[in-house]
DNA sequence: ACATATTTCTATGTCCGACATAAATTTATG
DNA sequence: CATAAATTTATGTCGGACATAGAAATATGT
């Protein structure tokens, strides 16, 4: 009952999870996500297929392991900013920092990654859901910092038009990548349309949810 | 090879593709997505399961019929416009106008037909792609309208944003039609959110994509 | 009107992801 | 060490997407 246990069967568990999607990630980067079937990661795994089914229920989620960090990062930002920013500025200020280290939260993933994607309508489509799930996680930030009541919809049109403009920044890197940039030109070419969208945003949202000093 | 032959093939064709639609329809309704296969469908219509597999490739595309309005409804509005008036402007008359008529392309679709939706996974997912194609088809409006260069981004920013307003509009226009609100209900609220929404985005576009007067 | 060509529909079968169930194996606990 | 719990495996079903060949209906030219 106690929890203290060593975890032996935890251990095991993720080493097992690790070892499937690793073998699943290097398939799929070889011959397209498509082209793979969840009997061909069973096998270079060496388990069975239910076991990869059990571990990663839909075959798009052996692809995508970020997702966690990604639906999360725009609310984690909100509410983890410095009192006096507003959350635009967070925003601005998170994504610099993420395109200066070429971070794959914002699609710095490498042609191989993007191409595995754009080729997959089923991989296109949960990347799709993601962008979803986080736009609604950020408006839920900014209504519980609000004290938003039910009928509120102002955080909603912020995360709208906020998320409107990272799907619009994470498709463009996945394209230029595609285009065959390097990194360092798409964070050129990135910083710029940051700027663009940002200060087209500014005039409607630049005084929204500024964070007070009381914290 | 004339193509001025009355077409009785082709009248056939649509009459056994409304057939096919309007059978599918029913059992969607009656049953839910999910819940029926193509061979009910196909039984129902009395034709083959590839005949139905012909007419709709996908299965999704037998429940949602009204995509290429829907595809196409702000790229119109923004093509179609008055000189003088701004983009935005045009979209939040074209949606209060649409609101007005209860119009099932901006998500006034009756309980069911919400409950459909909402409950399948494959059509939620089909939704969020004709979201997609929506936006980029009024990206492409705003970019040649502004005889914008490649290299140009402002007109996908405009898009981004705007398009992520008519994501949230169609939501909440959904989520309320679960709620049991009835019609006249939906369209007070979604006119209300309207205002906040493009009263948002007004600093930001208001000034942008001026149809000029000389057309 | 009839033969021919073209298009459309049907019949059949394969593949694969998702899922359900039960058995077998491994790990934890007293 | 025995028992309980969790994990993995084996097996089978279902449905959507797709490929292919053949049948049926329609159009076209003489």
């Amino acid at each position: 009952m106690s929890t203290q246990t060593t975890g032996l069967r935890e251990l095991k568990k993720q080493q097992t999870r690790e070892n499937i999607s690793d073998h699943a990630t290097r398939l799929f980067l070889e011959r397209g996500f498509d082209k793979v079937t969840i009997a061909d990661v069973a096998a270079a795994a060496q388990v069975s297929k239910m076991t990869v089914t059990n571990y990663f229920p839909r075959k798009e989620d052996l692809a995508l392991d970020l997702s966690e960090a990604f639906v999360q990062s725009l609310a984690r930002t909100v509410r983890e900013r410095e009192p006096g920013e507003s959350a635009p500025a967070a925003l601005r200020r998170a994504y610099l920092a993420a395109v200066a280290e070429h971070s794959p939260v914002i699609g710095f993933s490498g042609p191989a990654f993007a191409r595995m994607i754009t080729d997959s309508p089923a991989l296109t489509a949960r990347l799709r859901e993601f962008h979803d799930e986080r736009e609604k996680a950020l408006a839920a930030a900014l209504a519980e910092e609000a004290g938003a009541g039910p009928g509120d919809i102002l955080p909603s049109v912020a995360a709208a038009l906020l998320g409107g403009v990272h799907r619009l920044l994470f498709d463009e890197t996945l394209r230029r990548t595609l285009d065959g940039q390097d990194d360092a030109e798409i964070a050129a070419a990135l910083t710029d349309h940051i700027r663009t969208a940002f200060d087209t945003l500014e005039p409607a949202l630049g005084g929204y949810a500024v964070r007070a000093a009381g914290g």
